[in-house]
DNA sequence: CCACCGTGTTTGCAATTGCAAGCACCGCGA
DNA sequence: TCGCGGTGCTTGCAATTGCAAACACGGTGG
């Protein structure tokens, strides 16, 4: 199964709530939805219908389609292979956004590139979690500089930007 | 809401499976649900949660996301957002990689629609999801702050790193 | 004629969603 | 010491999903 598990979703949710900085109620009321819904939504207790996470999405003001994606149900698509083409093809960004996304994601290709001449051929299907084994390089910080989230939401246990 | 207003999305279901020319117990089967389940959703009288949808759309062998737009589940105006697909798809990328480039690329939507907001009042596609939502809420400032700053200067493009 | 196979539909019922009400905990001011 | 408002979590319960079983109707052929 290449798809995240379902208790994902609720992390997913909950991680987006917390860097959104509001509160669980607040989302709540937001999205539409009970309180208590949402806290056991957020905790992989219940499963929540496309309806419901289509409104978490609008209180979340994030794209419903990421909230399926990550429930897993809009996997089968027929992914376009290439990222640059998608990003090139997406008519909502602006040409300078385009061309930094498609920087950084180069930049990525390239460091993955090489980490995986170092580690040899030796077949590694996935880098699994390894959530802080090396910072993003100073090349890439350029590149966020303007939006400085560098841990985006992909760590919450632990506060990066300290002061 | 003892009727459902999804009649559309039954209509759909039923015209594809048509035109496909098999018959609902075929489809059933394809897809994974019961015939009788599939025989009420296609005449409206239950609506499918976007599981059973996400494997009928498999069943019929369409894209999801057109029985998630039917079914009135992606009615935000979602754009060609294969981006997210693709990123996600993408197997030469960590995890890590990955959720920063997802990131980025929501910061920039976001970013892109404060603008066309500025830019145009009249065109806007109404966004409204709910009346008793508020117009914009101040804790979503606090969550694009550290992103963006829309009273400041929004200009994010710096040169990256190439020449 | 009646069994057989195909179509789609109706009927109960277990399992689940989603919510209202209430609980436990914490920080703040009187 | 209380009360007040905030956070998230637990508990029943109505409403709904989704399915197995059985139904009605039509064609085929022994």
């Amino acid at each position: 199964m290449a798809l995240p598990k379902v208790g994902s979703i609720g992390e997913y949710i909950r991680e987006q709530r917390q860097q959104a900085k509001i509160s669980l109620r607040q989302l709540a009321e937001a999205a539409g939805v009970s309180n208590p819904y949402l806290s056991q939504i957020e905790r992989g207790l219940r499963k929540p219908s496309a309806e419901i996470l289509n409104q978490i999405a609008k209180g979340l003001r994030i794209s419903s389609q990421v909230l399926y994606v990550q429930a897993g149900l809009i996997e089968d698509r027929e992914p376009p292979s290439d990222v640059i083409t998608a990003i090139r093809a997406d008519a909502l960004l602006s040409e300078r956004q385009r061309q930094v996304l498609i920087d950084i994601y180069e930049s990525f290709r390239k460091e993955k590139r090489a980490e995986d001449e170092q580690t040899s051929q030796n077949a590694r299907p996935r880098h699994d979690s390894d959530p802080d084994d090396e910072p993003l390089p100073e090349e890439y910080r350029a590149a966020l500089e303007p939006y400085a989230a560098p841990s985006g939401n992909g760590d919450v246990t632990q506060e990066t930007k300290e002061g």
